[in-house]
RNA sequence: GGGCCCGUAGCUCAACGGUCAGAGCAGGGCGCUCAUAACGCCUCGGCUGGGGGUUCGAAUCCCUCCGGGCCUACCA
């Protein structure tokens, strides 16, 4: 039994996240954790909602609310969706909370006291009528590169050149149309990671198993131009961990809080500490300290790919500048993005199915399958309701839920709802414990590299063994002549029912619920010999009729979907 | 502009430089009748985006062109 430590990138807090952001990071990390403890490991798995920044502030005012209570509200909402889609955090944490502003502090004195911290001075653009610092990408104005009227400071959308807010004609605030801007000066910490690039450059080089994506973006960033950057972590706001506070080595910093990419990794630590305080766990220490029982522990992250940077970089150098003996990352499982329907998912313009909104489709178990089956690992993929519908009612009711529904219907009907006695296993039954034994080998071998598409491709097959035997096995035909071999057959397949919710659950957690309550079964263990798992059930053991597992989605409620979702939220 | 990724069957995707480029879906045929008109078997389907090169051998490595996507450091 080993332990991993699991993190899923943390969702922005400012509204409901779409099925790219829930596939990219959250959905394949609890498969792996889910997964993990299905192989009876110890897991600790933990999300959080990254609730500081400008977005946050903007939301909270568009809403009329204080930022704290909108993040509350926002946090309760984001928690329960995540339960309806059955994502298995130990905790979901908060990077507003306590425990992260006392070690984001914590980790600025270290990475000060090691020298790694330096002050610049620098000039940003403040509006006057909205009392704050706004980004560059809250400047707009016209575009001197090609007149587009509605430029954004850090790039122009229209001719995509690279703009500096004071490259903008007639600039202006994207908060309030105010155009009383003016450049002030103000000072900032930044992270010398620069300082830090051989050392990061060394560590990346020895990943040699991670994904291109990962280490890809990393080397860009680590060789690109002068090579890595210093990076701000500071920002004017109000909303955020303080810069300036008791014991820190900066004066004259009040009123700044730290970036939101400064705090938001170090949540994940910080999350393991919420754990405690909850009264779930006893000891964050033992998975995040390897002076204190974390030097065993495998850490894997999962991202999408535009969080790759600062995973590979900045949160590296705060852990490793600390001096402190933290839990580095051992694997970094990063994705591409899912599209809708020939475009993008689009938050502003209602584009695509937002998280609540499958749910109140469809149950959790419907998006998971199709999601992870086509999880957007070697390239960018694409959400259509056509291909959709396609795998539900092929893969979910036609291979599983009817394999289900046939073999208990049958039992019903010839023997009664139990598992019958007599008879004896055959060559035929022999050797599908034999095939599905390298089947479930081969499942297990992608499953723990991550690769989803492959495992779900693996499982899919799992179930199709299934159908094959019984086709071949024929047990309504061999009820007739000889009962007792009837008997035996079925005995198998009603346990095959029973391996597939095992081995489904990572991917089907309530259809395997399911399964197993029909099957009045709690033997949750993993098939370590699949032939000895074909028996698990003995002959008498009763068991009830399922419903439906899967129903199968209609034409017109494809189209019905289809058009719903096609814009304008 | 620079960098990275991708391009394989009608669709979604596989394939450490090494049998005849494979699966699923869709299409066609046959079988079965336990089951959610479900299942099984067989079959059709490819100049691996184009062109050059390296090699005994290229989907795979190199060059080039075409097409798509992403990143480019103040959105997170």
């Amino acid at each position: 039994m080993a332990r991993y430590l699991i993190t899923s990138a943390i969702p922005y807090i400012n509204g409901i996240k779409h099925l790219g952001n829930l596939v990219g990071s959250q959905l394949p990390a609890d498969l792996h954790a889910r997964y993990l403890r299905g192989r009876g490991h110890e897991v600790l798995f933990l999300c959080a909602t990254d609730e500081h920044g400008t977005p946050a502030e903007l939301a909270a005012a568009r809403a009329g609310k204080p930022v704290a209570e909108y993040c509350a509200e926002m946090h309760a909402v984001q928690a329960r969706l995540s339960e309806g889609f059955r994502l298995s955090f130990d905790h979901f944490g908060r990077s507003s909370s306590p425990q992260n502003h006392r070690l984001t502090q914590h980790f600025a004195l270290r990475l000060a006291e090691a020298g790694l911290i330096r002050e610049v001075v620098e000039r940003q653009m403040y509006s006057v009528a909205d009392g704050r610092f706004l980004p560059d990408r809250y400047i707009e104005g016209t575009c001197p590169n090609c007149g587009f009227d509605g430029a954004r400071g850090d790039q122009c959308d229209n001719c995509t050149k690279q703009l500096d807010p004071t490259d903008l004609i007639n600039p202006r605030s994207a908060v309030s149309g105010s155009t009383d801007l003016e450049l002030r000066e103000t000072r900032h910490l930044y992270l010398r990671q620069s300082a830090m690039r051989a050392r990061l450059a060394e560590w990346i080089d020895s990943k040699a198993d991670w994904p291109v994506l990962t280490t890809s973006i990393a080397r860009k960033w680590l060789n690109d131009g002068e090579g890595l950057q210093d990076r701000g972590i500071t920002r004017d706001l109000d909303w955020g961990v303080p810069v300036q506070f008791a014991g820190a080595p900066w004066t004259g910093m009040e009123g700044k809080v730290f970036y939101v990419w400064f705090d938001a990794p170090i949540e994940y630590i910080a999350c393991a500490q919420e754990w405690v305080a909850a009264g779930k766990g006893g000891d964050w220490e033992r998975w995040w300290r390897t002076d204190r029982g974390a030097g065993d522990v495998t850490y894997v992250q999962f991202m999408g790919k535009d969080n790759v940077p600062f995973h590979t970089l900045s949160f590296p150098s705060t852990i490793i500048g600390s001096g402190e003996p933290w839990k580095l990352v051992d694997f970094i499982k990063s994705f591409n993005y899912l599209n809708y329907d020939g475009g993008q998912f689009s938050t502003s313009r209602g584009r695509g199915v937002f998280m609540d909104q499958a749910l109140a489709i469809l149950p959790a178990d419907y998006w998971r399958w199709w999601l992870l089956s086509h999880a957007p690992e070697n390239s960018d993929a694409e959400f259509t309701w056509e291909n959709f519908q396609a795998s539900v009612n092929k893969d979910l009711a036609d291979v599983l839920g009817n394999l289900v529904s046939r073999v208990t219907k049958f039992c019903r009907a010839k023997f009664g709802e139990a598992v019958p006695a007599g008879g004896a296993w055959g060559g035929r039954e022999a050797a599908l414990a034999v095939d599905l034994g390298a089947r479930v080998r081969a499942y297990e071998a992608q499953m723990d590299a991550i690769e989803v598409r492959k495992a779900a491709a693996e499982l899919r097959a799992i179930w199709v063994a299934g159908n094959e035997y019984l086709q071949a096995a024929a047990p309504w035909s061999v009820v007739k002549s000889d009962p007792a071999v009837a008997a035996a057959q079925v005995r198998v397949a009603l346990n095959l029912i029973r391996l597939y919710a095992v081995l489904s659950r990572p991917f089907l957690p309530d259809a395997a619920e399911a399964m197993m309550a029909a099957l009045g079964c709690t033997d949750w263990a993993w098939p370590a010999d699949v032939g000895a798992a074909l028996a698990v059930l003995p002959a008498g053991h009763p068991f009830v009729t399922p419903e439906v597992l899967f129903r199968k989605i209609t034409d017109e409620e494809r189209a019905d979907w289809q058009a719903r979702f096609a814009g304008r939220r």
